[in-house]
DNA sequence: TAATCCTATTGATAATCGTCAATATGTCAA
DNA sequence: TTGACATATTGACGATTATCAATAGGATTA
């Protein structure tokens, strides 16, 4: 199933998340490094929740290792995804920027 | 004040509103022109409050002419706003693209 | 095996949000 | 000025969602 904008949109529509993938950008973070990184402002299922989200709209990509699941940024689907959201609703500006023409998946 | 990110998904992560958004692409409609373009999903009060929140976060231009109001999708606000995703989230792809320096404002 | 650790899930609660009906505000026309 | 029209606002309601506490599911370690 493609990602639609709605969804990609409603994924980074919560403060919490956008913080997580802040942190989750060009590293690869276990779910407790991560709640380390919030600073006490959510928990654990807290983050795991959010992280579950980005996931399905496929924000971040997993590596499973043990019992750890280590989480990062999947830059190409956001930023295919902000294609199609320009391609959607700037067509005057779409002709200027070059994005991946990937074609993004989701659960 | 500059339009943040999550104020910015906010927005968008909105079946109807980016219903509205299309209909608006390239066009100015008047409020009950873009009702009857919903074809009865919504009614006016609720397409008026969509507006207001695009208008909040600038995505939406407005025209007053006597007792109409024309709204059209701002197709810079929405390219600049992308493009502050993609330089947040995705910095190993915000080199290849071009977008518009502007700095988004909002109410 | 038992204990420990990491992450996910469940259930509950509060807050946010989309929608509508009703009404208010403001503008044009008769 | 009065009535009709276009849009915005208010208040209420239901649905969604973010959060936490508690707990479950696996995997490692002792």
């Amino acid at each position: 199933m493609n990602t639609n904008p709605v969804r990609f949109a409603k994924a980074l529509a919560d403060e919490t998340r956008q913080e997580i993938m802040a942190h989750l950008c060009c590293v690869w973070l276990s779910v407790n490094d991560l709640v380390d990184k919030m600073e006490g402002k959510v928990n654990q299922p807290t983050v795991s929740h959010h992280l579950k989200k980005l996931e399905e709209v496929g924000l971040v990509n997993v590596r499973e290792e043990g019992r750890f699941r280590y989480y990062t940024l999947n830059q190409e689907q956001l930023t295919a995804c902000c294609g199609v959201l320009v391609r959607s609703f700037a067509p005057d500006y779409a002709a200027q920027i070059i994005l991946p023409d990937t074609i993004p998946t989701e659960k």
